[in-house]
DNA sequence: AAAGGTTGCAACCGCATCAGG
DNA sequence: ACCTGATGCGGTTGCAACCTT
């Protein structure tokens, strides 16, 4: 555990003028700030009345982070178990970034942590992608074991990523040409976390070691986050609609508390099924 | 042992939303 | 309806500890 700096980043904010401090906490300050919450037993808190009346330089908002994310006496310490992080990537599936509502399932954790977590897993992922791509054997892509959490297969395995950034670099264009659909069309981009969101009704489609899979994202309703067809559920029309042949499954967009199951998708069966992807696809064979 | 690079994480920033005046 | 302050959230930054060379 890191000591904190007395005089945080910037010290030439301890100056007088009730300029707010900002950067590390002092003991002194967590002290403070602590015994002010208990003897107000955090009801109706006002942040910036905290500061105040607890005697802090600080704004209300740096110390409601510093309660939330640090003081809080429920909060849980160390490394985050393996059943922990199964359920963040289960529910960051499904999800995505919203840290806060996955914190919210994680008892003692929070929102801030999560991310950190995230963020320096899917750097080191991709980290590990980038050196098997530029590595004389990057044909032969190193996969690692399959990421399945409680039947929800990621749909980001950051080989694939590499390959729709890297191999295929038109591969988008020529999906966006190649897909007469009456909707508005994004093409894949790499997110921030280093996530490929593919456009919306597309297919997400990932690889591990025994295969492929997949699911489909807001299919029939743009403002529903997550439509899970199985493969068998799908047919792509003559215009290159897809339609659902049958709703079993997923008449509901996905809730709170619901437990989803991704079927696996036989590469063989999604190519055919999906031909007009075969742009995307066709990278992946030979892996 | 020292220097440089990497990692983990605390904290800040900016934006969105909401409530009260 | 508009303004203002408080709050919440996600993205980003920066620093200390750790690791590698």
């Amino acid at each position: 555990m890191k000591m904190p700096s007395p005089f945080g980043k910037n010290n030439n904010n301890v100056s007088s003028n009730y300029k707010m401090r900002k950067g590390l906490w002092s003991p002194e300050e967590d002290e403070k700030l602590v015994k002010y919450m208990a003897m107000s037993s955090g009801q109706g808190q006002c942040w910036s009345e905290v500061a105040r009346n607890a005697g802090l330089q600080r704004g209300g908002k740096s110390c409601r982070l510093r309660w939330i994310n640090y003081l809080r006496p429920d909060l849980k310490r160390g490394a985050f178990s393996s059943q922990e992080k199964e359920v963040i990537l289960h529910l960051h599936s499904l999800l995505g970034n919203r840290w806060s509502q996955i914190a919210a399932h994680l008892p003692g954790r929070t929102d801030n942590e999560i991310k950190n977590f995230w963020n320096s897993m899917t750097k080191k992922r991709l980290r590990n992608c980038s050196s098997s791509l530029t590595s004389p054997n990057a044909s032969n892509l190193s996969l690692e074991p399959r990421d399945v959490m409680q039947g929800i297969m990621p749909m980001r395995e950051p080989n694939m990523i590499a390959m729709f950034m890297d191999s295929t670099p038109s591969a988008s264009s020529t999906v966006a040409q190649s897909l007469p659909l009456n909707r508005s069309f994004d093409p894949p981009v790499l997110s921030a976390s280093g996530y490929v969101n593919m456009p919306k009704f597309m297919p997400q489609v990932g690889m591990d070691g025994d295969g492929f899979y997949g699911n489909c994202h807001g299919i029939f309703e743009e403002n529903r986050d997550l439509f899970i067809p199985t493969l068998e559920s799908i047919s792509i029309e003559e215009d290159n609609n897809i339609k659902v042949e049958s709703m079993e499954g997923f008449e509901t967009c996905w809730q709170e508390g619901d437990d989803l199951k991704v079927e696996e998708w036989d590469l063989e069966e999604l190519k055919c099924k999906l031909g007009f992807l075969s742009p995307l696809l066709s990278p992946l064979e030979g892996c």
